[in-house]
DNA sequence: ACGAACTTGACACTCATTTTCATTTAGAGT
DNA sequence: ACTCTAAATGAAAATGAGTGTCAAGTTCGT
């Protein structure tokens, strides 16, 4: 499990500490796949630790936009996060089960960054994902 | 622009040439950019030759599980299609105006084989595209 | 030209995600 | 500890991409 401090930086004013930003911390500690808002939610129903669908859904993308936990789309165009080490990474990902392995990969990150600069493009992203059937699921 | 033919494989059975699927190939001819399938809908309206939304959706998804057209999932989720060329290529994505550039990349290809096989996955698919904001919007 | 099989498209529907807004709460200042 | 207010919550309604349905329209082999 991936343990990190401080997953909402509770900066000098605005950002305040809830019981609901705890929980879904802690979701994310405790799932090791990638994950739905939707299933997290449902996770942490069960775990007796309910929150709102929309807080969750809040809660995530404030994470994510602050860098602390990792995004990706899903083939299917639904967001999927999951809590990943600091180092650069890529991901492969089961499309059945969700389950999840870092990869090292190629250093894309400066391949993307020369290509974005040729074209006069700006304020770039990439994504380098792998999606497939993991050793459970190719099994049925 | 990318001149192709056969965009749709009128195999021996059970695909015909309607003059909708037509009016899309046509439509993706003359786009240049990665357009989502409601863009479409809409410049085929615009054009004069109607089509319905669902037939556009249809069409387009026949065509891009026939490898006929690119597909990509926007940041935000929704999914873009593109006439591309046949060679291997990645994408450099305006996420304003969806200006296009293809662009040649690392071969990711075989990375991602051989890092699913180690971890036993199966069915394999991959995604490098790269998303920012072209000259143009950049100087906004 | 005929007819079976394939297509179309209006409409209803699903489902993820966002917006709204009234109520609650954290935490800075007292 | 108490107050006050900006921030946060969450239920419900709204949005919007994409899909299912099915009656009516077309294509194309015969």
């Amino acid at each position: 499990m991936v343990t990190r401090t401080k997953l909402f930086p509770m900066t000098s004013v605005g950002i305040r500490s809830t019981k609901q930003r705890t929980a879904v911390s802690a979701a994310l500690n405790e799932l090791e796949d990638f994950r739905s808002t939707q299933e997290i939610h449902e996770y942490l129903k069960e775990r007796g630790d309910s929150v709102g669908l929309t807080t969750v859904y809040r809660t995530l993308q404030a994470l994510s936009s602050a860098g602390e936990v990792d995004v990706i789309l899903r083939e299917d165009g639904e967001s999927v996060y999951r809590l990943c080490s600091d180092a650069h990474h890529h991901h492969l990902v089961c499309r059945q089960c969700g389950h999840t392995v870092e990869v090292e990969g190629p250093t894309v990150e400066r391949w993307a960054d020369s290509v974005s600069a040729e074209h006069g493009f700006t304020d770039v992203s990439h994504t380098l994902e792998i999606f497939g059937l993991c050793a459970n699921c190719s099994a049925v």
